[in-house]
DNA sequence: AGTTAATGGTTGCGAGTCAAAACCATTATG
DNA sequence: CATAATGGTTTTGACTCGCAACCATTAACT
């Protein structure tokens, strides 16, 4: 039990999964990064659904993702809105079509049937290579704001102690490209 | 600790690590597609170092595969041999030098920092978790000789039970296609 | 202020991925 | 001996990918 047995199972689990997301966004008639791209715009936050997060998110250029979210945006899947603060960026939020195509092509995968404690022990083991994995190699964490350093818990969600704005529940529990663990 | 968490955070494990394997495939003038399959080949026995096999174990088609190996062969990475018994089947070997690249390229990385203990709940974990994947969707296995249900351990090597032809040590480390898990 | 960075996006290029389907050769099955 | 199954190659069209050049907007700095 080596770190190498640890990277080939963790290289393995990678190719498998993405084998089988591909399948799906063929399924839907979307490319695999197409649809990566609208399974994360789904659970961005407002800080986090920009063209420059996608491309963090996804470890790809971003002229690939400009034309990716040029073609989810001419199926109707998202619409681009130019932040009213600054002109420079544009936020990109599914539609509710989608959305619809989210639910519909995320696996819901065999997970389901695993025992309950594996779920938990595989999670957490998860998480810990996770976080390592990020740390090491400067990649940023996306986190939700509810488990970051900057989130200050209030009445009713909170507020981001980086850019001082108020978070609702809601909020706390997307995935922001700013996120810090504690 | 839902499995949809446990879905959520395998996605992400696998786009930080398809990011850094793309960099380290960047860095040495390849593709990640021509990466990971000389990667595969440089640890695929004898009955797995075909393009069949490779398709199967990238989950891609089997055109792309043949262009992939057409493109690893033509700068010396790998060679192609027509196997003696089978005119159809095309053995593909790493040279030394792809073995050397393989080598340099695979990443070796923050996992080794980890704790000893955390390694090994770690991995164990993720065994589990891809064993299922991989029962739930009906892909191969893609083990080593060892760990099948097919392998008969004899005085130095074994024997696979399914082709009856005698295995070195060396043999049972290597990742077989036809792998079945007991 | 006013130049200089830094950031967010777009566009173009060339190589290559990708799915699907047609196709050929070889081996297995009946 | 015909038919199927398997292993590979090739073609087509849409799209990815890294790279680099480029524009617009905002931030930083004597």
């Amino acid at each position: 039990m080596s770190a190498a047995k640890l990277h080939e199972v963790t290289t393995r689990l990678a190719s498998v999964l993405r084998s089988s997301v591909r399948r799906s966004a063929t399924a839907h008639g979307l490319k695999l990064v197409q649809l990566e791209a609208l399974v994360y715009l789904a659970s961005a936050n407002r800080y986090s659904d920009m063209l420059a997060a996608v491309a963090d998110y996804l470890g790809v250029t971003k002229g690939t993702v400009s034309k990716t979210l040029d073609a989810l945006a001419g199926r109707g899947l998202i619409e681009k809105l130019v932040d009213l603060e600054d002109a420079r960026v544009v936020h990109c939020r599914p539609t509710p079509k989608g959305l619809a195509l989210v639910a519909d092509a995320v696996p819901t995968p065999a997970l389901s049937e695993l025992p309950k404690e594996e779920v938990e022990a595989s999670t957490a083991a998860l998480l810990s290579l996770l976080r390592a994995m990020q740390a090491a190699r400067g990649f940023r964490t996306f986190g939700e704001c509810r488990t970051c350093r900057h989130f200050q818990r209030g009445r009713s969600g909170g507020v981001c102690g980086l850019t001082t704005e108020p978070l609702t529940q809601a909020d706390t529990r997307r995935i922001c490209r700013e996120h810090e663990a504690v």
